[in-house]
Parts: structure tokens; C-alpha cells; sequence
DNA sequence: AATACATATGAAAACGTTTACAATAACATA
DNA sequence: TATGTTATTGTAAACGTTTTCATATGTATT
């Protein structure tokens, strides 16, 4: 394409290639006079600076690396969307990291940082890509890095999270003062660290009303649709089936609601139903979905101006940010059948 | 961070930055000795080659830029997986670009491949973001560059589609073939050329089976799913009501879904739903909703390929790509009521 | 033994910017 | 008038690679 480069400009303005680029990076420092002569080369001959070039020198990608385990998910796509929007208006563009939940992956994309490919990283799995010791902070070793969604479990990162724990505690002390007591809790991936806490938050709401945890109620499942078809089946053929059933997403919620249906269930009158995250199509379900909402967009707003303030040199410490989630009542819970 | 450069590796290996390059770019072309001694150089240094330094000189970014009005539509989400997925494989890395349907954002993140941000644009928006003329071939004036879902209205451009008109009609032959007569469409923006041939398909069914067009039945929205509700609350206000309701996007067909079930409709009994994507929550419905399917993988597949076809400079002449489209007969349509 | 040829390496020039430093001019200050 | 100050510009050295060209060594061919 365009072999134009900054000499070209210089050389049609009749002014030095540095001239040219003040006239674009730092203009006040350009008489008035020679900026606008500089500027209508640039414009007739429609240069764009090379990105190479200048980064080389300035050690500045203005890049941003978001690496998530599945964009095709609704949580992560109200995310990513959030994400790129706050970093477009701070000059940064982003560069999606699909990891397709492969560790692997997943360090090969972190380590774009490595070659200078983006400036920072937005993290939204559990495992730490770099390689670190103890002989300084974390925050020193590392690129500048926001971890959310799924914990990493070590302190000293820049984070932004839910309290999981306590939403699934909400989610389950709501059927619980719909009277139900064989509650089910349908996981997602054992290992993510957001299935542990809302595993504790069910398994806490439930000892807290002087239950008993009855392991069989406890079923694995993977975050995804098919995933709650297949939990729910498995629930259903229990002898003694549960009254609600507490999917750690909506996506399994869905699934499970299907199954449900499939099989002659009225939901909320013979089983109450309830998910996780609000995704958009929660209250479009029939009957509309109980969830707990999770705040995508400020999620997404959160991580970026995070980064942002660290790549600023605005941030020395390692800050925790905490967002609300809200439980949201719809039609799919209701008293427990009598 | 890493301050370490091919000059460092070269020094601790004891050979030239050349071979460096060479042992890591042309392993073919180093002796294996030598190989091996820069292989372990850069191993325990934890080197990874500037990406600046080395795309100024090659002039390649190695980066695919994707532009999207919007990522959190499942359509698009699934098709971005595909893509990221299938570039990764190639060495190639995805610049997100989310324009929110606005034409300046658009021009802005098309423009990366005149700054060398990117190599090569993957379009899914409707407008043409380069100036060109008739002074040669197309594809000669625009950089390395793949357009689909929406099409830019012009020739000798590479694209993938698939035939909307033609699925329109197989959707509209479908309610006819139940006995529907009175078939509503809720349409897309009325500026995308996605709704443009839908709207023609639906018509030309129409005008084939004997019909005529009402006017009334035709309602706009924005493929979103707060617009399908909308639209069909209006047609529920009608004095003669549609007895099947075509929907040009799944979301559409979902909020269509809700508000009938609100005001005590039974679908497919009372009115035919029919939607168009098959986005993973259709066939969950309750009822399932009939649909056409897209082949998102295969679209953000075959954009891919063609887009590294491209930049591999093995194409010289613009190509198009239809791909198949299927009717999902689900539980939403039925025989018209009698 | 002389020649051609293949293989392996290094030296150095590019790639397109930005920016520290130097140079100049214009102007105010003493 | 000499001196400092400010505003504006230019010169040239980076930034970290890759790759052309040249060189050196070893091997095959006649």
C-alpha cells in the first residue's frame, strides 16, 4: 500500500522529518504557520504514520491483550465489548485472545507483552501465564496485568471481581425462603475458581438454615448449555429428585429448563429453577429466568480503566475492585410444591 | 520489561545477531551445533524477538483486523471464535474492532492497515471505509480484505454470503406450505443489505404462491431483541392479525416470543414464529423456534482462508463465497389456525 | 591439483519513526 | 553593545530486527 513516509511529508512541506512529526505528536511546539503547511501534505497525501516505526522508537504498542477462555459466551462477549470501547476512547486497541480454555494458549497470548505486541493484559482465566518468584512484589515482576472473572490465587494483582461466594449464598437463600430444602447446585469446570466460591456460598447458605449437604444433589457440569440438558437429566432420574435446581450459569439453567419441559416438568410449580449471570435472553426464557445479574459492562469498564491507570504509572499497588451483583426474581422460582 | 535483545542473545551464544535471527526465523540455514547453542542462549534468557524491530523491517504485522458492528450479537460472536481461531493457527493475532454500527469507527479501524497494524481486514459492515475509483481494478486500490454477512455494494471485492434472498424465500415457503396467508416480516436496520434481500425473498415468495404484499405486516426493527417485541406488540394491535410472523433475526423471533406469551398466546397454535440465524438458544426455546441456519464457523472459516489466500498473495482475482444455509423446522410454526 | 559449488557465518545497511541536542533567529535585558 | 532568553527548526542517533552481500571453510567434480 502506502510507501509514503515521513520524509515524503517533510520533503512536500519543505520542512525536516522531524518537524513533521511534532507537527503531528507534539503540534504546539510548531509555528502555526509551518503546522499548517505540514498538515495539508499529510492530508493530500493521505499519510498515516507507521506504527512500526514509531513504536520502535517509543517502546509503545498502545495495544491492549484480552485473553478469555470463550468469546462466544454472553458474559465474556458484554465483557470484551465493554473492554474495547473504554480502551478505543483512551487510544488503545485491543487484541482478542480466544484460549478456548487451552493453558497453552493462553500463555502464548500473555506473552505478547513479552514482544512488545501490547502494553498491558486483561486476564480473565485462572492460571498465571508468567513465571514468578518471591524476591519482589508481584506487581514488579509482572506486565501490567488486570485479572477478573476467574481468581487467580495470588495476592498481589490488580483484580476485579463479584463476590461469588456470597451471590450463590443469595441465590440459594432465596429458594430457601421459598421453603425448598433438597436444593441442587449444578457446577461449572471444578477447577475455576468462580465454581469453588459459589460451590462454598450454596454449600454455606444451606448449613447457616441447618441443612444437611447431600452430595448426590451436587452435579458437574461445564458452564455450558448442554452441559445443564445433561445434569438435569441425571437429576431427574434421582429417587429422590430436587425441588430446585441451582445452575452456576445461565446457559446450564437453560439447558436444564428444556430438559424439564421435555419431560412434562412445570417450572417453577414442580421444580423452581434458578441461574447465574442475567444474561439477556435470562429474562426472555419462558417462564423468565431467576438469576443473578452479574454487571458485564462495569466489569469491562472496571478491568480497562485499571489498566489504563497502571499503564499511566498511576498505580503502585495492587488494587482490588469489587462489583455488585443483584439478584434478580423472575418466574422460573416459586414455593416449594406441597 | 525484558530489555534483552538479539544483541544479548547473540553475545551469550557467541555468534552474530544474524545467526540469531537466522536460528529462529530459517532454523534450515544454521548448522545444527550453532542451533543449538542459540536455542539454549534464548531459552535461559527468555527471549522473544521485539515484534516492532521485526515488522518495521518486514513490513508485516502478522495482525488481522476484524471489524463488527457489534460482539455481543451471537451471530457475530460465533463467527469472531472462528476466525480468531483459525488466524491463530496461521500466526496470525486478531485486532477486535467493534464500530457499534458507526461508520467513523469503522473508517478508523479499517484505516489500521494503512498505519501497518494490521495486514489485512476482515469486513462484516456494509460501506466501503477506502476511497477508490475506477482507475483500476478494485482489489489493486484496497488492502488485503474479505467482506461479509453485510455486503458492500460493489464488485471485485472478495466476499463470503450466503444467499439471504433465496433463505428468505425457503423461510416465507415454509409458512406457506403450513397454509399461512397472512405472513408478517420484521425486518433488519433498513439500511443493511442483509435485510434488503431478505425483504426481497419474503416478497418474491409472496408474489409467487398468488399473494399480495400488505404493507402492514411489514414492521422494522433492528435484528436486536427489544425491536421484536416492539414489533410485535404493534401487529398484535392489528385489526387483522398475522397468522405467521417471519423475523429476520432469532433475537427478533425471541422477543417476538416473549411479548406473545405475555398477552396469552400459544405458539405455534394461535401464531407461527419463525426467526433466522439459529443462534444456539433457538432451538432451547420454549417452543423451540424454527430458523434459519447460518453456518457461522464456516463463514468465519472461509473469511479467514480467504484472507490469508490474500496476504499470501495466492489470489489474484476477487472471489465469492456462498455458503449453504438450512431450514430448522422446530415446534414455533405450525399449520395456520382454522 | 585446480575448479566449482554448497554450507555456514558475519558485517552492515536498511525499515520509519521520535527525540536529545545543536543551531539559528528574533527579541528583550542590562 | 553585549548577553541572555525564547521560539522554531534541523541534524543525527537511536529503537531491534531482518536480509543482502561478502567471506571463509569444506566438499565434490574434473
Amino acid at each position: 500500500m502506502s510507501k509514503i513516509g515521513i520524509k515524503d511529508i517533510a520533503t512536500k512541506a519543505g520542512v525536516s522529518p522531524a518537524t513533521v512529526s511534532r507537527t503531528l505528536r507534539n503540534p504546539e511546539l510548531v509555528s502555526k504557520e509551518t503546522r499548517k503547511r505540514v498538515m495539508k501534505a499529510v492530508k493530500d497525501a493521505g499519510y498515516t504514520p507507521n506504527r512500526f516505526g514509531s513504536s520502535l522508537r517509543t517502546q509503545k504498542s498502545d495495544n491492549i491483550m484480552v485473553v478469555m477462555p470463550d468469546i462466544t459466551n454472553q458474559v465474556n462477549a458484554g465483557i470484551i465489548r465493554a473492554i474495547e470501547s473504554e480502551a478505543q476512547k483512551a487510544g488503545y486497541s485491543v487484541l482478542l485472545g480466544d484460549t478456548q480454555s487451552l493453558p497453552e494458549r493462553e500463555r502464548h497470548y500473555a506473552h505478547m507483552t513479552q514482544s512488545g505486541q501490547a502494553d498491558g493484559i486483561l486476564l480473565f482465566t485462572f492460571h498465571m501465564p508468567f513465571e514468578t518468584d518471591n524476591s519482589q512484589p508481584l506487581m514488579a515482576q509482572l506486565p501490567p496485568l488486570v485479572n477478573s472473572c476467574e481468581a487467580i490465587p495470588m495476592e498481589g494483582i490488580n483484580k476485579v471481581m463479584i463476590d461469588n461466594c456470597a451471590a450463590a449464598k443469595t441465590a440459594v437463600n432465596h429458594l430457601l425462603d421459598l421453603g425448598h430444602t433438597r436444593i441442587a447446585a449444578v457446577l461449572g469446570p471444578s477447577d475455576t475458581p468462580s465454581t469453588l466460591e459459589r460451590l462454598k456460598g450454596y454449600k454455606l447458605a444451606l448449613i447457616e438454615a441447618g441443612l444437611d449437604i447431600d452430595d448426590s444433589l451436587i452435579m458437574r457440569g461445564d458452564y455450558g448449555l448442554d452441559s445443564g440438558s445433561s445434569a438435569m437429566e441425571k437429576l431427574l432420574k434421582l429417587r429422590k429428585r430436587p425441588t430446585a435446581v441451582f445452575c452456576f450459569s445461565d446457559d446450564m439453567a437453560i439447558g436444564a429448563m428444556s430438559v424439564l419441559r421435555e419431560y412434562g416438568f412445570n417450572i417453577p410449580q414442580d421444580i423452581s429453577v434458578m441461574g447465574f449471570d442475567d444474561i439477556r435472553y435470562a429474562k426472555l426464557m419462558s417462564p423468565a429466568l431467576t438469576t443473578i445479574h452479574q454487571p458485564l459492562e462495569d466489569i469491562g469498564k472496571a478491568c480497562t480503566q485499571l489498566l489504563l491507570q497502571q499503564l499511566a504509572g498511576k498505580l503502585t499497588e495492587a488494587t482490588y475492585i469489587e462489583l455488585p451483583y443483584t439478584l434478580m426474581v423472575r418466574q422460573s422460582t416459586g414455593p416449594v410444591p406441597t
